[in-house]
DNA sequence: TATTACCACTGGATATATCCAGTCATGTCA
DNA sequence: TGACATGACTGGATATATCCAGTGGTAATA
């Protein structure tokens, strides 16, 4: 309906909006939360361009109506959309899509393979190292793995579209994941989450990481098509699971134009004085 | 209470927890709203120490009495501290402390002078530059500024306890932010950020981020006490106000050991198929 | 003694309900 | 004509209420 004063214009577009996000609805049979079906919703009809650029978003209260959730329910969906850079909030007037939301999001806690899914980009990976070795101190005691204990390390240079843009490394507990040196890494869409996920039953929700920049080798300079001396941007990470036990831990080095690392961020009401 | 098989020691550090928490309690009279508030008391009292390490909080339940709010106003509060690394829930049993919370946070849309004395280090600075020049189109453009239009530029390098950190170079609309350029940048802890809020009003809510890495120049190495060939962590951000208007521009070039950035993170439910 | 059934408690999800402070078009009044 | 009051609408905050699926201790049972 708009406010009192629409113009048939802005209701015409109103409306259209309205449908654009309604377009794939909701289930109450879909295992998933409401908030995250509603999330989805919304975050689909802005990813595939339903919704214009700037567009103004369908009220809560008629999103209430549209999906047929509570307010709490929209709420929720809508914290999570801002939180993640795909929406602004402006008190009064309402949600707004923001504009350039692109690039490579961090994809930490997700998989490369899903992250470049995501961007409409082919996933590939070239097999480095696979093997399990007696890790030194670095790698064990943030594993809280005892010294001396087998590691399984998984090395892989990642690919967009044929281009090489990161060279990946992980460790895990040899003990904790028994046959995953045995897959067969070179395929272009092995991904390690996906196996530990399904074959393990493991999950990461939590992830402390790092971020720096060093000089690159020479060896991963031949790999990223690097002319030393150059620079690479790195990511290292340990994952936990719901327990709080040490999943993995990660090392990347990414190739600084190829595979920079883009960021949303909105503030949570933080900011105070000084 | 605990639950009904509570041994009295259990007991006894429950409610040691609860009073740590209830310590510096909430106020209706308080402007701010009262899920910041609860944020507030816990963050407090889990960097004060008052939760011990690995500790386990109060039920919600629990805090709702402790605090005398809605469990939805303790879930908000939760939440935020779930995201923001600072606990962990494990659903069925309770919410943990993280341990290992440190580092330098990501210090995007907030000060560099806050994120310092967050971590009780003393920032200081040195003016390298601070001028109003008519920028190329690399700068307006992000801005949203008429080609030619004159600019204020700010450029300083910033000090952790009298140690050279990262060089910061900030870019603004001279004509919205007049006789910014006459304060006495060479003071310790003038903040860009608290100037923009106290004189003009602008608080920045929203930034797009992006990370990445490049050698050093010889200027930027002198400055960081860096040998070149040496790579810099690379950090460009864009900020926004409440009402989408571009804010400033921040190209921060991070001297890689001593100043890394940590990153909390945790799922939102995002991690999905494939 | 080992196993199992129970049950209190936990975080998670959701609905319904107010109240508030902004925003903004409209229409009225000086 | 221009200033102003009105009122519909917005997101934000908060309270109270259920229901659910895990977790883990206790007590009954085999």
């Amino acid at each position: 309906m708009g406010p009192m004063g629409s113009t048939d214009l802005e209701t015409a577009a109103s409306d259209e909006n309205a449908a654009a996000v309604a377009h794939g609805s909701i289930s109450r049979e879909d295992p998933r939360p409401l908030h995250r079906q509603v999330h989805g919703a919304i975050l689909a009809a802005i990813e595939e361009g339903r919704l214009p650029r700037s567009g103004k978003l369908p009220s809560e209260r008629e999103l209430v109506d549209i999906f047929g959730v509570s307010r709490i329910t929209i709420r929720h969906a809508m914290r999570d959309l801002v939180q993640q850079g795909f929406l602004q909030s402006q008190p009064g007037k309402g949600f707004y899509v923001v504009e350039g939301h692109q690039g490579f999001e961090l994809h930490l806690l997700k998989s490369f393979t899903n992250t470049a899914l995501a961007n409409n980009r082919r996933p590939g990976q070239r097999l480095l190292d696979a093997r399990i070795y007696r890790a030194p101190l670095e790698i064990t005691r943030p594993l809280f793995l005892p010294p001396g204990a087998e590691v399984f390390v998984l090395s892989r240079l990642r690919l967009l579209d044929d281009v090489p843009v990161v060279i990946q490394t992980d460790w895990l507990s040899a003990a904790r994941v028994p046959g995953l040196i045995d897959l067969d890494w070179t395929s272009d869409n092995r991904s390690l989450y996906a196996e530990l996920r399904e074959r393990f039953h493991i999950r990461p929700v939590r992830g402390q990481t790092t971020l720096s920049a060093r000089l690159v080798t020479e060896r991963e300079a031949d790999l990223l098509d690097l002319v030393p001396p150059a620079a690479v941007l790195t990511v290292d990470q340990i994952a936990f699971d719901g327990r709080n036990r040490p999943v993995n831990m990660t090392m990347l080095a990414h190739h600084p134009e190829r595979y920079p690392l883009t960021l949303a961020q909105s503030e949570t009401g933080d900011i105070e004085q000084i």
